[in-house]
DNA sequence: CGACTTCTTCCACTCACAGGACAAAGACGG
DNA sequence: CCGTCTTTGTCCTGTGAGTGGAAGAAGTCG
């Protein structure tokens, strides 16, 4: 199949397509109640669309009462690829124009090993998913890196994870090798515009959007567009100071909320306490794994062990407090905790809950909800797949 | 004089206004340099503006080589009121149409005098700033108060520090008593807005406002706008915890920024080396005065007592915590330290460019000017004229 | 089967705007 | 002082976007 390159000519015909994006397929008819047109000058736009190929005609649409209007979709051939990469593993997922996900591979990886290998990686899935038939090219990409970046460019700056990528050209590398237009983000950004577009976020403008995992960073939602700041280093709140004269971070600092809690610390908290034997639970996982990682302590919590549920209360302590400094500040409309770790579910949910509540004041906390990500693993793929879609359905 | 009541009747015209507002008087070729619209077009429009009285033809501007232009500047009539109501004061200031301040006054007032005495002062300075010539009347309004505000309707919301104010209709009531259009904002924000208007932070699109006085605020600008959050209460940073179990604060926490340094914490650290007879030049003062403010403090300062530079350098250390906080969650492009604390000037700029320099990341640091505000006591007034006139220079 | 609805297309009309032609006003060299 | 060139302002017409009415197409319902 040929790939589409047309891209919307105007406003209206950016504003149908965002609207069949997220709404689904639509009759001519609703589609004019929507956007405040004229049925002739919707009439031309629908037209234009149809012979650019980006929407198709797709039957007659149940009447309102008297004649039946035509059904409008999106391509149904269309395939967007969104690709989270992460610190220690790679997400991959193919979507068709609607944003929904038609295929899904994770596999474990490091970001250390640097861009080319991963690059590899990622294409091998993408091959993998085209293989099964689900689609013959792709539209677009959105890719997700765990670290910085300066959006305009697609290249991640200074990012201290995943040294190797510094000034990586991923937006233009990855475009080559797919042959389709790519665009690139902080995968904590895309989090937020996953569960902006699918999951607990919808209809929400101002939010934000925390990630649990190796490390912690926060997607910052204003007016409904994602905050990136003026170098793309936004939402970087791991480093913010937890505890003072705290424990000593890879990053040169004491104390950071990183060093305290996060996949890693609580990997390593949970190694100490299984090493001064003050969990059976962890004693026997540590046993069995050789190792023990943030699942584990999951794992340990669910089964009841006081230990991990001190563990996963005191680093939701310590994010709640840093997170009721945010609100206090931000003031936003949502909270959504997400990333690896909210397997750590209700327990962490409460710990920062207590915190937010008791520190930030009556007026932010009022009314604002502080919940769990809808979406898990998805929602970064999600997230992607929006970004580039976003792209696309803009007027060149 | 008859007020203006016109309003633009269209984008191009708001572009226009603004234009002029902030530029100058300036040609009708050189405006069509400015904006992309044909000259016939922009001869139309300049055309209606004169009409409407908001704008007025003004002598010949100098030759481009060839013939001679006409000059346009904004009805040198329009008179904006600003109006800044901080704690323990109260600002009223007279602008022309461009911002530029023909008359300030400054009276020392306690805001828990209630809404009724305040707006009595207000208008009471108001009608002595008429009197003297300045104007005949005004055609809008801005006025800040020092707490959250439903910004809508112009109502303040919960304010912690001024009770009695909550709920009450500000800018329907002055709208009333002036006859004009009014807005209210936070202080903080209006001081933002001032700064961006003709301070520091021209050109900037996104930046952080700090604004130390009897209490801690900050303005979030992002994307050349106020953030607000959604109950705007956004940028309510005197409340984030900056010592764990510090001070007790009023507002029933411990160790919120707030409690440890601020114009009040600031008097009563003083109050108590003196007492303690910890610094000879605060003692001095004491007796003098009979108490202690944070302006003695700067002068101790000034005179080189380490006592007093101890309490700032302290102060600052605390302030820079939290500011080094959001500048990795927000990655602003200049962080402006403003308020009526300035006068502790370098000492206290000093202490928290350390501490952000030394506590947030370097991308994010590493192009980031941390200065104080330009405009001191006037920034707030600008930013109030600034709120009226974007809303009367829009489209209505 | 006929009256009433809803949807779509067609067409004439309005309106905003661009851009060229032309006149007005000044600069500048001779 | 005069002619030529440049810049500015005005007038006018062409064009393309968009609206809204009319009429036809397709259905529903009693």
């Amino acid at each position: 199949m040929r790939r589409m390159t047309a891209r919307p000519a105007n406003t209206h015909q950016a504003r149908l397509l965002k609207l069949l994006r997220d709404g689904g397929p639509n009759s001519r008819a609703q589609l004019g109640d929507l956007v405040d047109l004229s049925r002739s000058k919707l009439a031309v736009e629908v037209d234009r669309l149809l012979e650019t190929g980006l929407v198709v005609a797709d039957g007659l649409a149940a009447s309102r009462g008297g004649r039946r209007s035509h059904n409008i979709r999106l391509n149904p051939g269309l395939r967007f690829l969104g690709v989270d990469i992460g610190a220690t593993s790679v997400d991959v997922a193919v979507t068709n124009a609607e944003l929904e996900i038609l295929g899904h591979l994770n596999q474990p990886m490091d970001v250390r090993e640097g861009p080319v290998a991963v690059f590899e990686q990622v294409l091998s899935m993408a091959a993998k998913l085209k293989a099964t038939g689900l689609a013959e090219g792709f539209d677009g990409a959105g890719i997700g890196v765990p670290g910085p970046v300066r959006f305009p460019e697609g290249v991640p700056v200074a990012p201290p994870i995943m040294p190797g990528w510094d000034g990586f050209p991923v937006r233009e590398a990855l475009s080559q090798e797919l042959g389709c237009p790519v665009m690139v983000d902080n995968d904590v950004n895309l989090m937020a515009m996953g569960e902006q577009h699918a999951g607990v976020a919808r209809s929400v403008g101002d939010f934000l959007c925390v990630k649990i995992g190796t490390g912690i960073g926060c997607g910052i939602v204003v007016g409904g567009g994602v905050h990136r700041g003026v170098t793309g280093s936004a939402g970087d709140i791991g480093h913010i100071q937890a505890v003072p004269d705290g424990r000593p971070c890879a990053c040169g600092n004491r104390g950071c909320l990183e060093a305290h809690f996060s996949g890693a610390a609580l990997a390593r908290d949970a190694m100490e306490a299984a090493q001064q034997g003050r969990s059976a639970e962890l004693v026997g996982r540590l046993e069995a794994n050789g190792t023990l990682t943030a699942v584990d302590v999951a794992a340990a919590a669910a089964a009841g062990d006081a230990t991990a549920l001190d563990l996963i209360r005191e680093g939701g302590n310590h994010t709640g407090q840093v997170i009721a400094g945010l609100v206090s500040f931000f003031n936003p409309g949502l909270v959504v905790i997400g990333g690896g770790v909210t397997g750590l579910g209700h327990t962490l949910l409460a710990a920062i809950r207590t915190q937010v509540y008791r520190q930030s004041l009556p007026l932010a906390t009022g009314n604002l909800p502080i919940v769990l990500g809808e979406l898990g693993p998805t929602a970064g793929v999600i997230g992607a797949a929006r970004l580039i879609s976003d792209h696309l359905f803009s007027p060149a």
